[in-house]
DNA sequence: TGCATTTTTTAACAAATGTAAAATTGATTG
DNA sequence: CAATCAATTTTACATTTGTTAAAAAATGCA
């Protein structure tokens, strides 16, 4: 479970905290394909991806639209059920054959509440993920299409072989078409 | 100081929580135009707008986009400063003659190390932001640029005319001429 | 290996949005 | 109240991107 304790540990954990974390989680091996989460639900689990690829995404009107990707080490969970116990809006679907660590229900809340060091890492991943979920932001407002490629690619080079077009045009904010027309201008 | 007070109190705080801060806030007036946060600088400072209205927006090759509005009672901070201790990427800007409550240095970080509420409250602050930030890119991907002012102006009808329409038009993602047009099919 | 299915690319056209500049409206002040 | 400045709207045109459909390439499986 490397990449996982890897990812608590980053988020500024001391040995502690992995000590208090590692007995809360549960292996799950997955298949590719699988909805780990659904929009909708009120989603009470909170994993790490330990190996494998994940996308969320939103669909409306017929559309579907990845906008995070998770690759081995990310947290998975339902922001809005998760925070606020109500529905959430997005689904989780890995993308690969997937090893996930489990914490269900709100076992890492009753952590939070008791002990200080686990509010304070609480409280840095929701940091990271905000600064995380700014930055996407404003690359969206202002890079083009092109650029947003480049950067995904720099960012996430493992997923750009592993993740199909579709699903990276929809995270880029354009259409398949153009994401193809972007790749043939580069060759 | 309703607006701050209302504020720290929605985050989940109780009475002592809201005694914690209190003693830290130092009460500033200022007029409209002024910039209380730059971006590419290390601030290390955390506002409370009691009155007024402020936008976050960040600059690159000549552009200045809007990426996020307060009125009376929001948290005005540089993220990537105030989280990891760089130079932020936004600028903050008061739209109007405000009262601003500040927090300087990193008063706050040593209240979250010491005391388990004041990390609990930190935490929620930034899932807070964090489901907005993400609430904010879905409409970004998934409305039209219509559809995005019309529920600007639900979110924000205090806003609507407090703030000259090139930041609204950057906030949503298009040109002044276009948001024009959109109201102008409005009526 | 070869067939079927899925994914990606290309083409053609329509629609939406940006840019630049002019016209209009509104606000401020001497 | 007129004059000036700032903000918003409108116009004309160019560019980008989306949509739909077909072709090509890649993948999976019998």
């Amino acid at each position: 479970m490397k990449n996982t304790v890897e990812k608590i540990a980053s988020l500024g954990a001391n040995q502690k905290i992995i000590d208090l974390i590692l007995p809360l989680l549960i292996r799950e091996e997955l298949p590719k394909g699988y909805m780990l989460l659904r929009e909708g639900r009120i989603e009470r689990s909170f994993f790490f991806l330990e190996e494998g690829v994940a996308r969320a995404f939103h669909q409306a009107d017929g559309r579907d639209v990845t906008f995070w990707f998770g690759a081995e080490g990310e947290i998975l969970l339902s922001l809005k059920s998760y925070f606020s116990n109500v529905p959430g809006y997005e689904s989780i679907e890995l993308l690969e054959k997937s090893v996930v660590y489990k914490i269900p229900d709100h076992a890492l809340q009753n952590l939070y509440l008791s002990d200080l060091d686990m509010a304070n890492w609480g409280r840095r991943f929701a940091e990271f993920e905000l600064m995380r979920a700014d930055k996407r932001y404003l690359n969206q407002q202002f890079k083009t299409a092109a650029e947003r490629y480049e950067e995904f690619i720099r960012d996430y080079p493992e997923l750009v072989n592993r993740v199909q077009l579709g699903h990276i045009a929809s995270y880029l904010g354009v259409s398949q078409v153009t994401l193809s027309r972007i790749r043939a201008e580069r060759r």
